[in-house]
DNA sequence: TTTGTAATTTAACAGCGTTAAGTTTCCTGC
DNA sequence: GCAGGAAACTTAACGCTGTTAAATTACAAA
């Protein structure tokens, strides 16, 4: 007993300074650029040695993602006591840029790449609580917009609306993680663009004539 | 002379037929799931022949996105006549989704991937030309937007104003594109989205109080 | 008919993620 | 203390990729 607690242990100690290497060399270099063989280099094991760790490149990633996810939704659940709807969507907003900024490997795979999970896995991930689930949080969010009257009376759907402003938030974030260098445009500072997006877009949404702080 | 002409002339046929057995693979399946190898097989070349007319893969793939970015140049020239700037931008707006639904794959090498190309080779595509460059296109509009006052007093960036517009437009289609399939959100239409940010966008950079239409 | 170049194929390389098989390590039960 | 055996690791190799080098074919020019 006690000595299967050792080894457990000591397992635990190796995944845990594979996955560190890992995040080393993928922050500094992205996901695609940095090879399996590489980071078994950088902790002086062969290769192989990660499989018996973890099962395959994508889950080693998808193990560190999920650390970078759960800061996400740390910063909603701390958002969660903004009382204002108004503020705390543009809360979200810039929690959800600053996500963007601080993992643009994690936010690269969680949000401009086609993943292959399964619904069936859906469910350990908290889908559907808005104290993990992100979307969730937003959602009802607008909910509570639309129930106290803040929106234009047309926006009945918290669905509709509540992509609407993701997809505003998520464009920015987006376009800057994958053109910030491309000299073809003048670029403006993220946090300037994020700020006039959010603002613009609540704005809009916003019932008119109502006015706001 | 004449022959060589002939000789140009059955290059080009080759070509093109690589180009079209690229771009059917690729429309079908993606550009990291067609391999080189399968273009060949397609048009019963061998791999290395592909080689002989493309310097390599990413080349090939470039051509057939420059084919298809024209189609976007080319809506976006007709857009040009609208008189209303606000109406336009509306229109480069639904143009620019549509072209992501037509073209997902150039969509995504083009916004949603970090390019290598270097500034020297702008020149050539057109870079600031309002009729190939369609940020160029976005930007000349904000600027009559703001010049005939229809912004709020405090917008007088016309490229962060353009930028978060862009922004936005940019969001909806990524998402769309990335996460379409993904079970974990209730998705609405792309249009009805698309529509519902535009119009809030526009919404909510004009200025307060200005009626329209 | 020879010659030279353009176009193509065959063979191969280096790199990748990954698997199979062999080896070391080290606790367990006698 | 020592045999057995699982756990942890390494070595070797596979199949795949984009790509290159070298050999081959095709074919107009002389």
């Amino acid at each position: 007993m006690g000595i299967n607690e050792r080894r457990e242990r000591e397992r635990k100690s190796v995944r845990k300074k594979i996955l560190e290497a890992a995040r080393e060399l993928f922050v500094a270099e992205g996901y695609d650029a940095v090879t399996m063989r590489r980071i078994a280099e950088a902790i002086e094991y062969s290769p192989t040695a990660i499989y018996f760790h973890f099962k395959d490149k994508e889950t080693l990633i998808r193990e560190l993602c999920k650390e970078d996810s759960s800061s996400l939704a740390k910063a909603f659940n701390a958002i969660a006591k903004e009382p204002d709807a108004f503020e705390r969507l543009r809360k979200i907003g810039r929690a959800y840029v600053e996500f963007g900024v601080r993992h643009p490997n994690s936010y690269r795979l969680m949000f401009m790449t086609q993943s292959k999970i399964k619904e069936d896995d859906y469910a350990e991930m908290g889908h559907g609580k808005q104290e993990e689930d992100g979307y969730a949080f937003l959602v009802a969010t607008v909910i509570e917009a639309i129930d106290k009257g803040l929106l234009r009376q047309e926006l009945m759907d918290p669905h509709l609306v509540a992509q609407a402003i993701w997809s505003a938030g998520h464009g920015v974030v987006a376009l800057h993680l994958a053109k910030r260098d491309d000299p073809w445009v003048e670029w403006r500072s993220l946090t300037e663009t994020a700020e006039l997006i959010i603002n613009s877009m609540i704005n809009g949404l916003k019932r008119e004539g109502f006015t706001h702080d």
